[in-house]
Parts: C-alpha cells; sequence; structure tokens
RNA sequence: GGUCCCGUGGUGCAGUUUGGAGUGCACGCCGGCCUGUCAAGCCGGAGGUCGCGGGUUCAAAUCCCGUCGGGACCGCCA
C-alpha cells in the first residue's frame, strides 16, 4: 500500500515516485489550486503539494502517491527531518474520514487535561511523544530479552492465577467459578515460581512479568506494572548484579545510544549516613554532614541529648529561604519525623543568623562552619535525633530542595547493598524482614541472629537510578534449617509456616541448589530512560489515581447471572 | 484515611483577591478569499449548565457550606 514512511524521505530520493499513508495534520491552503499537507505517521511528517484540499480535514487517513522532489530554494524547513524535500504532484485517495479531534494531536497537546488525553489515548498515541516512548520502551524490552539471554537465561512464563498470600502488597482477586467460594490472586510478582523453577533445575530463569498491586496509584505507580524478573543457581551476589547490570546497561545504550559506564556501589549504611535515603539521587551533592563531634558538649538542650546530628549545606540558600519558606521546610522536616529543624543563615566571616545561635558557643559556631565548609550566603539546616530519624529527614529535605527534574542528566545508576535483615520491630517486640523472609542473611552476621538481630545485614540489594528504586532482589535460603531459624525469630512457628508457604517450603526439602535473583520496574527505568515525570507517559494504556479508566470505563459492574455463576451477592454499598 | 493545588465554549487560558448583563484572548471548528506555505495570511460566523447542589445577597464564575472529578504528596506499596 505504501513504498515509503512519512519521516524517512531525503534528498536522496528525489526524482522517484513514492507511496506515503497516513494522517492529515496541518493544512495550508492558498487557493482554489496549491495546497500544502503535512502528513503524519509514526516516523514523522512529510510535507505534500497538492491541487486544492477541500475535502481533506484534520487526521483524515489518506494515502498520498506523488514524486519525490528538492523543495524551491528559500522554502527549505530545517525543523522538519524531511524538511529539505516534499512530494509534489500527488494524487491523494482518502482512507478513511474523521471527525474533528477533541485536541490537537501534536505537542500542543502535552497542556490538555490528562484525563480527556486518557480518554482519547488512541489519538494522545498519534502524537510524536507518545510513539517515541512506545518505541523507546520496546527497544529497552528487547535489549534486556537479548542481554539475559546472551547470559544463558531462559524466558519462563509463571501462572497469573495463584494462591493467595496475604504477606506484603493488597492483592487483586479473582473469584473462582469450579470452586464456589474460593480465590485466585493475580501475582504481585512471580517471586515464588521462580524460586520453585531453580529447584526445578531451570538454572537461570528470567520472565518480563507483569505484577498486579491493589494499592493507591502514584506518578511512579500502578495497578499494573512491568518487571524484568530473574533469578539464577549457583551464583554469588557479585554475578547476580553483574548479569542485572548487563541488562540495564544494555538496555540504556538502546533507549538513549551510550552504554553507561560501570554501576557503582554503596552499602545500605553509606547511603543513609551521607544522603539520607536507600535510594540516593547522586545526580547532585548537598552530602549529610555529621556534626556530632561538633556539639559533644553543647549546652544547648535539643542537641545534647540527641544520639546524631547532622546538617546539610544549601549553597546560597540563605537569600532563597525566606521566613515562610524556612516555616515550610520545619513543617516538612517534622512530617518526615523531626522533633524540629534548626535554620542557620551564614553570614560574613562565619557569623550565624539563627533562632538557636545565641545557645552555641563561639567554638561551636565556628567548628559548625568549619564543618560543614559553609560560605556566606549559604544556608545551614541541621537536625538531631536518633542516627536514622536525623539521616532520614535530611535526606527528604536535600531532595525537596536540590533534586533536578528528571529530564535532566546525568543518569546516575547505583547499586545499594548489605540492607539490614529487619527493620524495625513488629507491635509483639519481634524483628520484621526488610526484604521478604526467605532473603539470606550475611554469612559475617549469621552468627548474632538470635543474639543481636537488629544489627545482621542480609544479602539483599537494590538498583537506583537518579533516585528512583528501579527494584531489588537478594541471594535467598535454600537451606530448610537456616529458614526455620529465620520463622522463629518473625515468631512463625513450623506448623504454621507449613500452613502459610507449604507449598513453597517442602521443595527446598528435595534438594534445593543456593540461589538469588532480582526483579526491577521496566515503567520507571523506561521513564527516566524517557525524561518523563510519570510512568503513565510510558504506558500505553494506564489509569488514573482513581483506578478508573476514563476510556473504557474499567471497573463496571457486572451482570447478576456471572454473580451467581461465581457464587457471588454483592454487600449493599457502604456508607 | 489525610494534606495541598486545580475545575470558565471542542482545547489552552484571563476574569475570582475588591460580587454588578457569559466580558475577553489564543488555538480549533464552519463559510468566503487567497499559487510557496510550514503556528500560513485576510474577512465573516457558530459554539457556554463558569464541574454539580445548596446558602448569603437586590444581584454570584466571583463570598460561604457541601459534593463530584483530576493531580502531587503522606499513609500504604513484605
Amino acid at each position: 500500500m505504501r513504498t515509503h514512511l512519512c519521516g524517512e524521505l531525503r534528498q536522496d530520493h528525489a526524482g522517484t515516485t513514492v507511496s506515503v499513508c497516513g494522517w492529515v495534520g496541518r493544512r495550508r491552503e492558498h487557493g482554489e489550486h496549491l495546497a500544502f499537507i503535512d502528513l503524519r505517521d509514526h516516523s514523522g511528517i512529510i510535507q505534500c503539494v497538492v491541487d486544492g484540499a477541500a475535502d481533506l480535514r484534520s487526521e483524515y487517513v489518506v494515502r498520498i502517491t506523488g514524486t519525490v522532489r528538492p523543495r524551491p530554494e528559500g522554502t527549505v524547513n530545517n525543523a522538519l527531518a524531511t524538511g529539505e524535500v516534499e512530494v509534489g504532484d500527488c494524487t491523494v485517495d482518502i482512507l478513511s474520514v474523521a471527525a474533528p479531534p477533541p485536541f490537537p494531536i501534536d505537542e500542543r497537546a502535552d497542556q490538555v487535561d490528562e484525563m480527556i488525553r486518557l480518554k482519547y489515548r488512541y489519538l494522545d498515541l498519534r502524537r510524536e511523544r507518545m510513539q517515541r516512548n512506545l518505541r523507546l520502551r520496546a527497544a529497552v524490552n528487547s535489549a534486556i530479552r537479548g542481554a539475559m539471554e546472551r547470559q544463558g537465561f531462559i524466558e519462563v512464563e509463571t501462572p497469573m492465577l495463584m494462591p493467595s498470600t496475604p504477606e506484603g502488597a493488597r492483592e487483586f482477586l479473582v473469584p473462582s467459578r469450579q470452586v464456589p467460594g474460593s480465590f485466585y490472586a493475580l501475582p504481585q510478582s512471580p517471586q515464588l515460581f521462580k524460586q520453585l523453577l531453580m529447584v526445578g533445575g531451570t538454572d537461570r530463569y528470567y520472565q518480563m512479568a507483569r505484577c498486579l498491586r491493589d494499592e493507591d496509584l502514584r506518578a511512579d505507580r500502578q495497578y499494573e506494572f512491568m518487571q524484568l524478573d530473574a533469578e539464577a543457581s549457583f551464583v554469588t551476589e557479585a554475578e547476580v548484579l553483574e548479569f542485572i547490570s548487563e541488562a540495564v546497561l544494555a538496555a540504556a545504550e538502546a533507549a538513549v545510544g551510550e552504554r553507561p559506564g560501570e554501576i557503582e556501589q554503596m552499602t545500605w549504611h553509606d547511603a543513609i549516613d551521607r544522603f539520607g535515603s536507600d535510594k540516593p539521587d547522586l545526580r547532585f551533592g548537598m552530602e549529610l554532614v555529621e556534626l556530632t563531634p561538633v556539639f559533644a558538649s553543647t549546652e544547648f538542650k535539643a542537641f545534647a541529648s540527641a544520639a546524631a546530628i547532622k546538617g546539610i549545606r544549601v549553597p546560597g540558600g540563605s537569600a532563597q529561604f525566606g521566613r515562610n519558606k524556612l516555616d515550610a521546610l520545619t513543617e516538612r522536616a517534622k512530617q518526615a519525623g523531626a522533633q524540629g529543624l534548626v535554620w542557620m543563615r551564614v553570614g560574613d566571616a562565619g557569623a550565624l543568623e539563627s533562632p538557636v545561635a545565641k545557645f552555641l558557643s563561639t567554638t561551636e559556631q565556628a567548628d559548625l562552619v568549619s564543618a560543614t565548609a559553609a560560605e556566606a550566603g549559604d544556608l545551614l539546616l541541621l537536625v538531631a535525633d536518633e542516627w536514622m530519624t536525623t539521616c532520614e529527614v535530611l535526606g527528604t529535605l536535600r531532595n525537596d530542595i536540590g533534586r533536578p527534574p528528571v529530564h535532566e542528566g546525568p543518569y546516575r545508576y547505583v547499586w545499594i547493598v548489605d540492607f539490614p535483615m529487619f527493620v524495625g520491630r513488629s507491635e509483639d517486640g519481634r524483628p520484621k524482614p526488610g526484604h521478604h523472609p526467605f532473603t539470606r542473611p550475611h554469612p559475617e552476621d549469621v552468627d548474632r541472629l538470635e543474639s543481636d538481630p537488629m544489627s545482621v545485614r542480609s544479602k539483599a540489594y537494590d538498583l537506583v537510578l537518579n533516585g528512583w528504586e528501579l527494584g531489588s532482589g537478594s541471594l535467598r535460603i535454600h537451606e530448610p534449617e537456616l529458614q526455620q531459624r529465620i520463622f522463629d525469630l518473625l515468631g512463625i512457628s513450623p506448623e504454621e509456616a507449613q500452613r502459610r508457604f507449604g507449598f513453597f517450603l517442602t521443595p527446598f526439602t528435595y534438594g534445593a541448589p543456593p540461589h538469588g535473583g532480582f526483579a526491577f520496574g521496566i515503567d520507571r527505568l523506561v521513564a527516566i530512560l524517557a525524561g518523563e515525570e510519570n510512568i503513565r507517559e510510558v504506558i500505553a494504556f494506564p489509569k488514573p489515581q482513581s483506578g478508573v479508566d476514563p476510556m473504557t470505563q474499567a471497573p463496571t459492574p457486572v451482570e447478576e447471572a456471572q454473580l451467581r455463576d461465581l457464587g457471588l451477592r454483592l454487600l449493599p454499598p457502604r456508607p
């Protein structure tokens, strides 16, 4: 039907007769016998010169046959990749007529209410931005598959209908027709199955896996999302990181044309201590500065009793942050868990302007300025609390103040390793798992599991890109005895473990290889590589925050008969 | 569950602070003119439940209360 794509015509094609198909974009009519048509397909736009366009309208679908020719002197359009040529002597076949679109099918739609874009997503997708994102995503998917397969991984599909495992995220449930009153759950991830694939001798598995979690939607979260899910047997942590790094770097290269350097590693402790976050954005400085020694013998009460005092220096922030903004920062700090926030404006010769300056000795003030390398005009923000709280509060402020937009480079990948095995304690005083209960404890710390569990590190790791958590993984426990030690710590008896995870635990009594794996979010990776703030921009048919699809209206009520078939009856709506 | 922001012809906005006739701008749409434009240009025209409901007032897009929808964030996401 066509010989070329709109966007590929160049000077080389001059003199050839071509047929191009696409949608009518802008028309410029100059009387009855001359009109310029911008014909658009996914590849770009080509100007066609036609003898009258009276019967053409925006978004009509046409096939245009004509001759490629250089544009006349002085009419070249450098804003267009095809701007040196045009298609002349055109014959136009109208393949479909179109109602006027509800919004312009070009970059101006970036400003249009997103609900309208989602309601008419098929029109939105015609735009260059969306086609670029879809194609970038496809390139990333393809590169990942290639990288995994080169490394000996095979793709295996796992069930979408699986038993409910109430730990973790809220699940989507699917009522069973053949077993009335029972439900399948849609997978939050293929976690359990991929480990069973290892027991099954698959050795290296991967899957572009759709995962579903019934949690509130955000800019970086949809109900359904895609993960590169992978697991490998007989591997060290370093090998797993290498496999995944290769996939990510290959994906990045496919997306932006340049392969990033080696991905650096940072321990969880360092990430928290230096950046106040386990997903640090390394694109900018403003690192947390250790100030506890500076105030070791201070008279200032709020500092004297604190386990950890740290600060961040906001270069030039003194003028930038008036009282209103400082109040807002204080509020934000409290929201993040701090008792309060100490701010100081740095004046000439290290003079400090602050409500608390009068409580600090001259030595303390001088040491503070020197520890933070503060200069006149800077703003210092100090928090004093437990180590973790101090770090996290300052990390929140650091991001709020300094974090660049997504589309601003460079790309800073970092592996966060040596996560703590447990984070906090539940109400009955039991440690809570940081990753999941099948995560392998760090071999150097395993002796302290019972005596000092909170100090035990795990073989869990996260991949972080520009402050976004792309995904996480771990080496797993393959020995039933060690697994039961962990369950004991979590307060799960052998009987309860059997009841909750039986189908998963029994296989490990039949000879399980040491194994470990990883999963990371394709949507987030693609969004960052595409320079998009929101993963909805890299998903063909996403849902808004309410979860209601404005195009399909899903979710919808169903027929009474369907409910009866499933043995279900609806309760009256909650008041 | 919570905090903050937004809602005005098909689209994007101004108007809301300080109440006074649906008042305006740009794009789009319809008709006319126009032979080198590319945000084409010129002339004319159509198009409105100011999200919805209630209240205050002589009078509400504007003030108050409620509600619906959207977004960002917190909670939540082992």
